[in-house]
DNA sequence: TTGAAAGCGCTAACAC
DNA sequence: GTGTTAGCGCTTTCAA
């Protein structure tokens, strides 16, 4: 190929992305693919030798099998697996659909997080990741990947405002497990984390540091950020408190947005010395509006923070967070697909949720554990 | 966890605490597949003219066309992709596959946000994404899943140590896209930043902040890093100096490293006043590890990170960083790969790279472009 | 304009 | 053990 072209003198000028422009030079050679006809003709047998021996089948013995195996390796060959899959009637694929409920883009690291896990586990069981997204608009992917043949089953991240559009899919069969929270009125399995309880733990941390007023950034609507607000009360009811109503910002999760809303709220905000936020990532953009006007956290103002992803413990102040596992989550909403695939029904997971206990909420607590 | 068949095999059986969904309520339905013939029958027509309509085919009038598509949606039916592909012999998925070095999971809110749009300009284009995994051990994965017939071409985010690992796909006659550094070896096509001029206007950058001593935080044996690392070593020499080799720190692109390395070179620092972090996840555990040691950015350290991920602005202090458009990144190795994908040999793509000055590098400024 | 028929590359009965 | 054969669900000549 060409050597690395040469630097734009201005950048800014550089909006070069006219890739298609191609050079002429050396033809990407059309690469003509292998099939088993050819190993079987080079091997001096017939086809049906040939696949079994490449899929290992007790009848063909080791010394043909290896030869086989040995010429397909030599020649580069690989079983055409949308043939094979067609054949089988089974196919080795996953669709892992990413929901946004306003057509963002994805954005917080957790899910990058809860997808690699996902990814892993997978890759383990010899399955391949379709990665898709739907949103409230188009919430029938969920449905099509399964039914157009792409995918056998179907493993959806976060949850819609209303959780019921996911009861559709199920209703039509198609193998699916969901990340999120457990409500009554849904007919899939779940796997997520306690978040009454993580909404609980969070707030009474804060109150056992002194805390007197704590302040609700989250969205209410969204089901998982209401049953952690749950927690936020049943952690004051406790102790006979009820939070004032104007200590709760009620925030989509896009950071954009937080930073505002927290933002236009501080300006007109009453007294508060605490902040339990529904992810680190509004956690540290609440920080970040407050250093700007002088807040010190946790000097003035305590924060915990939901999910913990990497970030909260590399930041400064690092984060007070409830942890939520996500190596598990992977794994459980994997074990529980196949579950389904093979037609049995996996109830609902709910994963151990942990208080991380950091700087954020304490003036000199070393990073560590505290268990609920 | 009660489930009286399906209990997922959770490693950490002992944790897992309470089940909170339905057994057995919804009966998991068969949901027999249409497929092409029933239609055809429900239409009275033959699968050709089924097929014919579905797809559009000129030759079918607009009046059956409709009457067709309107009963198969109305009975959920929608063409096996894996058949279709089969029988047309193309592909329409594209594999993405993620280089991991030391097989270490996927972290830095950097590839996300690429794959988002990687994911964006694909389904523009009617493909799915396949998302893989290669690690040095196996670096075939991207060979396999086109000769696998699974996916029409990969793009690949990230590099290995060695780029010329990545030329062997090429050379089989695999399409591939590569995001990255474009190096003389390379075979393939890459769409990156110009990490040269990255590393030189953020340095610069500090130079004109009056930074006297300047380190750097990366891995030499990175491309990417490298470019940036001679970048940093380009500005200095405009004025005639030469960075200190002890102001070098070689730290792995793993939060954890870095932090570990940073902070036992920290422990016997020379004097410095300014920081170039090739990444921004970098540069914000710097801080971090700074700021337990009571060293103050900008204050005493004015400190520059690369990538401009979201987190960049959000965390407090704001970082200065150089932008990669990830937004466009994502378009290029798109177009590119079709461009491959039809016979053609795209060039390999610089895009734009800009300075965002922030807080960590100016006492003063407010957010904002700085143009070099 | 529509249908019949021949495969796409592979697997699995069912023979031998 | 191995080969023959009949499809998997679809698209597309080719004929009508």
């Amino acid at each position: 190929m060409t050597s690395p072209r040469s630097r734009p003198s201005d950048p800014h000028a550089a909006a070069s992305s006219d890739v298609s422009a191609s050079s002429a030079s050396a033809p990407l050679r059309p690469a003509k693919r292998m099939q088993m006809g050819d190993i079987a003709r080079l091997a001096g047998v017939s086809i049906a030798t040939v696949s079994r021996a490449l899929s290992g089948h007790p009848a063909i013995p080791a010394a043909t099998r290896d030869r086989i195996t040995e010429l397909a390796r030599s020649v580069n060959y690989q079983v055409n697996v949308g043939a094979a899959s067609l054949r089988k009637r089974d196919v080795k694929t996953v669709a892992v659909c990413i929901l946004v409920d306003r057509l963002q883009s994805i954005s917080d690291p957790f899910i990058l997080s809860l997808l690699g896990h996902i990814a892993d586990a997978l890759d383990q069981r010899g399955y391949a990741l379709l990665l898709t997204r739907a949103s409230t608009e188009q919430p029938d992917t969920i449905t099509h990947m399964v039914e157009n043949g792409q995918a056998a089953g179907v493993i959806v991240i976060g949850q819609f405002i209303h959780p019921d559009h996911l009861n559709a899919p199920m209703l039509r069969g198609v193998p699916m497990m969901v990340w999120g929270a457990a409500l009554p009125s849904m007919l899939y399995p779940v796997v997520g984390t306690d978040n009454e309880l993580g909404g609980y733990l969070a707030t009474r941390h804060l109150l056992e540091q002194g805390c007197q007023r704590i302040a609700f950034l989250g969205e209410h609507q969204h089901p998982e950020a209401d049953l952690r607000h749950a927690g936020y009360r049943r952690a004051h009811a406790e102790r006979g408190l009820m939070p004032a109503p104007q200590l709760e910002i009620n925030s989509p999760f896009e950071p954009g947005h937080t930073r505002q809303r927290f933002a236009s709220w501080l300006t007109q905000a009453p007294e508060f010395d605490g902040l339990f936020c529904v992810s680190d990532v509004m956690a540290v953009n609440a920080i970040a509006v407050m250093a700007e006007r002088g807040i010190r956290v946790p000097h003035h103002v305590k924060v915990v923070g939901y999910d913990d992803v990497a970030m909260a413990s590399h930041v400064h102040p690092s984060i007070t967070t409830v942890r939520q596992p996500v190596d598990l989550a992977g794994f459980a909403l994997v074990e529980g697909l196949f579950a389904m695939l093979q037609g049995q029904r996996p109830d609902s997971t709910v994963l151990p949720t942990v208080l991380m206990v950091r700087e954020s909420s304490s003036d000199s607590v070393e990073d560590g554990t505290h268990a609920p």
